[in-house]
DNA sequence: GAGTTCACG
DNA sequence: GACGTACGTGAACTCA
């Protein structure tokens, strides 16, 4: 039927229904898995509610509208808009595709469009039906909507069961529909965070409009107004009024690819509506609707709730003969659709190394269905692999590399398709080499952190071989070891195919199973806010690196090795032979066997043990092992520092590109690898040179920020110690304090012997203190050590309660929490024998080290946003610092921004007694910054 | 590849 | 009563 006079178009508020649906229902989740689905039930409620409400009634054509993704044109105009939203709850972002599924379950015409609000789509079909001559009825309650009524086109409020036509919506605003829009640009929208004019409400903007007639006439004639509040308020604010009145203004020309005559009302397919019911698990609605229809209900099995930690079989065996190897564009193109239908695709890439910044891309892996998957190589070379000079001619049957890459970009980049990954970091930097943002992402490397930190590691070997039974293709017989070894692209895409299609179908899989038990573990929060968001943060980071003078090293090399050679000759003569003076066997053997050196001690494997404290012992009463320390620790600097990174400065950058492990440490704390950059040396004034060699390019300087003394304020809050909060609330010296009140010391007769002892001992508090370890760190008589930490305890008994509490929770629990709700497990709680102390102590420390892991990491997150403006780039974390890179004219302007965005990173999730303080530094070079 | 040592927070 | 012990990391080196 040609749409025209006599038809009656609806026009359903999708987003209306789902918030509604989710509102007013309690937190269902699906009984087999735990998938979240109260708005998906309560939307299918209402859409069943609706077409039993409208059976036999005059509506001719039908369609339920949706938002697509957040930005819209609207953001490009005023970058703030609907900026005060809150977050979409955790809980409903799963369940939005959902509601899509749902629609066209019920055959019911489902319409989005990228950069387009839902809105302004229903204004442009209300537009078409009433050029038709048609009717229009949108079944909402926005407001934001009544600026279309009139003409053939009404509102309906479903929940109020109430029409709204033009005499409505003046009861609304004061003003026909046609002036809508001049009363909300004054009035302004707190909800849409739309400016408005100040001071001036509905009330007051549907009288102006009234006595001026129109918007524009007003602001023309505003210095006519009497009152002179309202009239400054006009003239001060004309822009943003403009601004505002752009913003409410309904685009009714949205370009769409279909017209009226495609929403035609169509029946319901009973076999596909009853089949998406029953795979959602509503029993009532599912026979209800079968009733209905007159069709038989499909039966849902009870299945049992699995035990989140028993493996279980995946009913899709794994066959490496079904993936597919993609040739051309038009295959691609076949599973780019399927992607589209989806939602969600799991993407893995093959490339040249493991470091993404000189790796190149060989291909790329999809995955939608479990047991379906495809690899589209690109750049495998063919030829002999024999041949010693290499064949670079591309190998046959691979689609050219920017083609493939173009079609994939807009999926990669498109806010509404979730990208999974398994370590999604890596594959991330690579398509950034190609100049492809991929966004959003899932990634199961986190997922499994979030809820298994501390079980076990989260590679994906791992992860398949423990949840999926399954142990994937090794990749070493592929790449070959030692001399043989060959890059991905040199292997052959038949191997390549079976190999990389099954990546992707391992973490397409992988991500089935954890995505529910995120909820049913409770750490979906901490996935979604701590892990998820520090990807795109850290990629950005280490493809920026740090700038590092090879000058500076290579002449710091040389004049160690100098001095090397010259201890060895010394070291050599003491001995009275020459031995490596490198191997801790001989060393230990030269000094206990051969130079009779008493209290040799010999460890569990036989060895004498010689490390540094031991020769710091000795080398009160000989010169060899004072002479092997210093040569040791020239040793460390050298070949770890002063020789290792130099070979790391990349030859395109001229810097250094760490890579962070996010999910390396069971804490929540980052790891840097490749090189470490974490562990940089300070403590030492030879060492601590090093640092020199980090620099500033020209016109710029390194700003340095460390949080102070982090982890014992967040134990003070922790453990709740009046005192110690008090301390830090007033800024006083937290050791200082500590050794006053332990040895009754007045705070202005304080030696710096009696504070570093107390100082030892907060540390040993965070660390989960024992008689023994602080006897050793102190070197005093373990009795002695005894005695200070039980006045310790006397002192502040809250530390003691703490320790006791946290131990308890862990033995009840298996694990222990941050403030942020980051879950580390320690199973070893458990254990008998020495164990259960290692134990014991690493459970009261994870939460405090974990919780100031925490809270960095939120630093991390919101900083690029926070310096957008600023020419700057965060460049390295240290665990309690970040290090930034920054013009010289700016350095003040980052250094207020980025330490307001670290004191107040706790913020607003959990609120801190004490106060977060940051300290900074710059200069040249990151020594000068410190 | 395990064990030892040592750099950092 | 004896046992071993500060928490969390990564890298370089030796030696079997």
């Amino acid at each position: 039927m040609t749409f025209g006079p006599g038809c009656h178009l609806h026009l359903i508020d999708g987003s209306a229904f789902i918030f509604r649906a989710y509102h007013a229902l309690p937190p269902l989740t699906r009984k087999s898995d735990g998938l979240p689905i109260g708005a998906v039930s309560g939307f299918c409620n209402m859409l069943q509610r609706y077409v039993e409400g409208n059976t036999g009634s005059d509506v001719t054509h039908l369609a339920v509208i949706f938002d697509k993704g957040s930005h819209t044109f609207r953001n490009d105009m005023y970058d703030l808009y609907k900026a005060n939203r809150d977050a979409m709850p955790e809980d409903l972002r799963p369940q939005i595709p959902l509601t899509r599924k749902a629609t066209e379950a019920f055959n019911i015409a489902c319409k989005e469009q990228a950069g387009y609000e839902a809105d302004d789509i229903i204004a442009t079909l209300a537009r078409m039906a009433r050029e038709a001559g048609g009717r229009c009825t949108i079944i909402s309650s926005d407001k934001d909507l009544m600026q279309l009524v009139g003409g053939g086109v009404e509102m309906f409020d479903a929940m109020k069961n109430n029409l709204i036509d033009s005499e409505g919506v003046e009861a609304k605003f004061g003003v026909g529909p046609e002036r809508v829009v001049d009363v909300q640009a004054l009035a302004g929208d707190s909800v849409d965070n739309v400016p408005g004019a100040p001071g001036i409400g509905v009330k007051t903007a549907a009288l102006l409009i009234n006595e001026y007639g129109d918007l524009e006439t007003l602001l023309d004639r505003a210095s006519e107004i009497k009152q002179p509040k309202r009239r400054e308020t006009l003239i001060n604010h004309r822009e943003q009024i403009e601004l505002s009145k752009r913003l409410v203004t309904l685009d009714d020309q949205t370009p769409l690819d279909y017209g009226l005559d495609d929403l035609e009302v169509r029946d319901p397919d009973p076999e596909q509506l009853l089949a998406f019911l029953a795979e959602m698990e509503f029993r009532t609605l599912t026979r209800r609707i079968a009733d209905t229809l007159g069709a038989e209900a499909p039966t849902i099995e009870d299945t049992p709730v699995i035990s989140a930690d028993a493996p279980e079989a995946e009913a899709v065996p794994f066959d490496a003969a079904a993936y597919e190897w993609v040739k051309t564009s038009e295959a691609l193109q076949l599973w780019i659709d399927r992607i589209y239908a989806r939602g969600y695709v799991a993407v893995d890439t093959e490339t040249t190394g493991l470091n993404e910044m000189i790796a190149d891309l060989v291909g790329v892996s999809l995955c939608v269905d479990a047991g379906k998957a495809c690899y589209i190589p690109l750049t495998h070379k063919g030829g002999d692999a024999d041949d010693l000079f290499g064949d670079d001619t591309l190998a046959e049957g691979q689609m050219d590399f920017a083609t493939c890459l173009s079609m994939l970009k807009p999926m990669l980049e498109d806010p509404s398709i979730v990208k999974i990954g398994q370590n999604m970091k890596y594959d991330a930097k690579i398509f950034a080499n190609e100049g492809i943002a991929v966004h959003p992402i899932d990634d199961t490397m986190l997922m499994s952190y979030a809820m298994n930190a501390g079980l076990h590691n989260h590679g994906m070997d791992a992860l398949s071989d423990r949840y999926l039974s399954h142990t994937p293709i090794p990749i070493k017989p592929l790449l070959g070891t030692g001399k043989s070894a060959r890059t991905f692209d040199r292997v052959p895409v038949e191997e390549a195919v079976p190999y990389a299609a099954e990546d992707a179908d391992i973490t397409l899989r992988l991500w089935q199973y954890f995505k529910p038990r995120l909820h049913r573990s409770q750490v979906t929060k901490v996935y979604e806010t701590l892990e998820c968001p520090l990807v795109p943060v850290l990629a950005q980071m280490e493809r920026t690196g740090v700038q590092v003078d090879r000058d500076t090293l290579s002449r710091m090399s040389n004049a160690f090795a100098q001095k090397m050679a010259g201890l060895e000759d010394e070291i050599h003569k003491l001995a009275g032979r020459s031995f490596n003076v490198g191997s801790p066997k001989q060393l230990g053997e030269i000094l206990f066997d051969e130079m009779g050196i008493e209290g040799g001690k010999k460890g569990k494997t036989g060895a004498y043990a010689t490390g540094a404290e031991v020769l710091e012992d000795l080398a009160t009463e000989h010169d060899l092992p004072a002479r092997v320390l210093d040569w040791r620790q020239l040793s460390k600097l050298k070949s770890t520092y002063t020789d290792a990174l130099q070979d790391h400065i990349n030859p395109h950058t001229g810097r250094v590109h760490t890579s962070y492990s996010i999910a390396g440490a069971n804490t929540g704390r980052l790891a840097s690898t490749d090189p470490n950059l974490q562990n940089i040396p300070i403590r030492s004034e030879e060492g601590r040179r090093i640092r020199e060699a980090f620099v500033a390019p020209e016109g710029k300087v390194l700003v340095a920020l460390d949080y102070s003394q982090i982890e014992l304020r967040i134990l003070a809050h922790m453990a709740d110690i009046a005192e110690l909060k008090q301390a830090f609330k007033d800024g006083l010296d937290i050791h200082a304090l500590t050794a006053s009140e332990m040895f009754n010391v007045p705070l202005d007769e304080m030696t710096p012997d009696v504070r570093r002892q107390a100082k030892a001992i907060n540390f040993g508090v965070i660390y989960g203190i024992s008689g023994f370890g602080l006897a050793r760190n102190l070197r005093i008589p373990r009795a002695e050590a005894q005695g200070f930490i039980d006045r310790y305890f006397e002192r502040f008994p809250g530390i003691k309660d703490y320790m006791t509490e946290t131990k308890a929770f862990a033995k009840e629990h298996l694990y222990v929490e941050t403030l942020f709700g980051r879950k580390i497990n320690t199973p070893e709680i458990a254990a008998k024998g020495p164990r259960a102390g290692f134990a014991q102590r690493a459970a009261i420390n994870a939460p405090i080290q974990g919780t100031a892991a925490d809270v960095i990491r939120r630093a991390m997150i919101r900083m690029p946003d926070a310096i957008a403006d600023l020419p700057a780039k965060m460049l390295l974390q240290v665990h309690d610092e970040l290090l930034f890179e920054v013009d010289a004219d700016a350095a003040d302007a980052l250094t207020a921004v980025a330490k307001e965005v670290m004191e107040n990173a706790a913020n607003p999730a959990v609120h801190l007694d004490v106060p977060l303080i940051v300290d900074a530094g710059r200069g040249a070079n990151w020594a000068e910054a410190h």
